[in-house]
Order: structure tokens, then sequence, then C-alpha cells
DNA sequence: CTTGCATAACTAATTATTTCGTTGTATATT
DNA sequence: AATATACAACGAAATAATTAGTTATGCAAG
């Protein structure tokens, strides 16, 4: 999957919250100072040609939709970073974090009871 | 921390595996085709710039050092990303993959494991 | 010493990304 | 119908990133 530069990915976030929106919409949910209208409209085209929205036209107006999930981007995105950073294996990216305690203990007991459900429904097939 | 630009992290990549090296130790471990010499050159340069590396000279001959490890620029890098794609959760990046089977169930066990002895660990203090 | 080679530093050129002004057209308003 | 408004499309300009040529210098070999 292609990467999504700086100002594209600003902008997915904003259509992955709204789930679709007209570029007018897609402006108000930035900060000050907010780009101009046409700086959007540029970039959602963009992420047009590059599959990530498609859009609805109403007359001449185009609304806009994600095409690429915000799951499906971040799947793709974190598995290329964990064969980077830790060779493939998750395993290890998530007991270097676990060590770090940049995952709280009761997080990491939520984890830990989600995982032993996952693991109990997988293996009964 | 700044972020790594694509020929930037490729670069670390090798440092960060190489512990230290000169530009031609670095341009040995590209990949066919291989930039010319004067790219890695300026590239490093360019992170020596920006903090990640620092160098050792030897009369005219510079040996580069990662001044930041792999692991902190995974941490921030991976921190960006859970704050961007799962509200700040470790939790529910975690779980999404469990779920999403990303994690095996022999990972997941280790994962379990290691946590109860982390969870162990951080409760006696 | 002179030549050749290796290297860092500098700089120019190229390519990618971001930003936004301009244009043309459809629609609404008077 | 004439004018104003809103928008997508286009394109130019600005900025960032990448690539590599050129230059200057030190060192080694003859």
């Amino acid at each position: 999957m292609r990467e999504l530069t700086r100002a594209e990915e600003q902008i997915m976030q904003i259509l992955w919250k709204l789930k679709k929106g007209f570029v007018k919409d897609i402006l108000e949910h930035f900060d000050e100072p907010k780009p101009a209208y046409n700086t959007v409209s540029t970039i959602v085209r963009i992420l047009q040609d590059k599959g990530f929205v498609t859009h609805k036209a109403y007359g001449r107006t185009h609304e806009y939709y994600p095409v690429i999930s915000k799951s499906e981007y971040s799947k793709s995105h974190l598995k290329t970073f964990v064969n980077d950073y830790f060779s493939n294996s998750f395993e290890k990216m998530v007991s270097f974090f676990a060590k770090e305690k940049s995952i709280s203990v009761k997080e990491m007991e939520e984890i830990m009871k989600i995982m032993e459900t996952e693991v109990k429904k997988q293996k009964i097939r």
C-alpha cells in the first residue's frame, strides 16, 4: 500500500472521523491556521488518484469518502514498522514496550484478558 | 523527535546494524543499484545536523555513530502512531492486532507470559 | 616534489510534496 | 438575461527531499 504523505494523512484522519465530507467540511476540521480551500481540494484529488478516497457527485460538487479504512491503513503501516524495527515479530515489539513501561499494568491486564479469549477462540477450530 | 525521511531512515537502519561505520561501509550495505558515494555522504551529514548521528574524525575521514538508538526512535515513532491511530491506547492497538490474527497464538502466549512477569515486577514496588 | 587517489564539504540539479492563485462552468439571485 | 457565488480543475510557485557533480585538501606512492 502506498504511504500517505504528511498532508495527505492529515486529511485522511479528518475523513476517517467524518466518514464522508465535502471539501468545506474537511476544511472546517483544520485547526488555525487553516489552509486555503484549494489546498485541501488538491490533496483530496491526489488521494483519489492514489485510491484512498472516492466521491459521489451532487451536480458539480463532490462528497468524498474514504475507500481505505483507518484499520486497513494502520495495519499496513504497523506491519512495515514491525518488520523494520522488530524483525517482523509482534511479540518482540509488544514485550519491548511492556518492559519500557509504555504499557500500564492496567492495560497489560486487559490485553492478557483479551488474548486469553482469542487464544481459546482460535484453538477451538 | 524529528521524523526520519525515507532516505535518512534507510541509512539509520544500516548504521544501527553496523553500530558505526565510514561512508564506504554504509554504501556497501546498500542493495543494487547502490547510490553514489556523495549521496550517502550528504545524507549522513544531514542526519548529523538533525542530531541522529555523530562522528569521530581520523584525520580527514569520519567514522559515524548513531546517537539516537533504534529503540529510542522506534519508541517515539510508535507513540505517535498509537496516538494517531488508536487514541493513544496501547491496549486498543494490541487487541486490534490480536483480533485481526496478525499475532499468532504462539506469540500471544509468549506475550502473556512476559506481561505476567512484568505485572508482578511492577506491582511489588 | 609531483601525481593520483580518497574523502568531506559545498553546490547544483532533479524530483516530490505542498500550497494556493486563476480559470471555467454551473447554479442561484436579482 | 445579467450578475454573483461556489466549486472542481488546472497550473504555477514555493518548499522539502533526494541525488550526484565539483572542488579543495590531505595523504600515499613513486
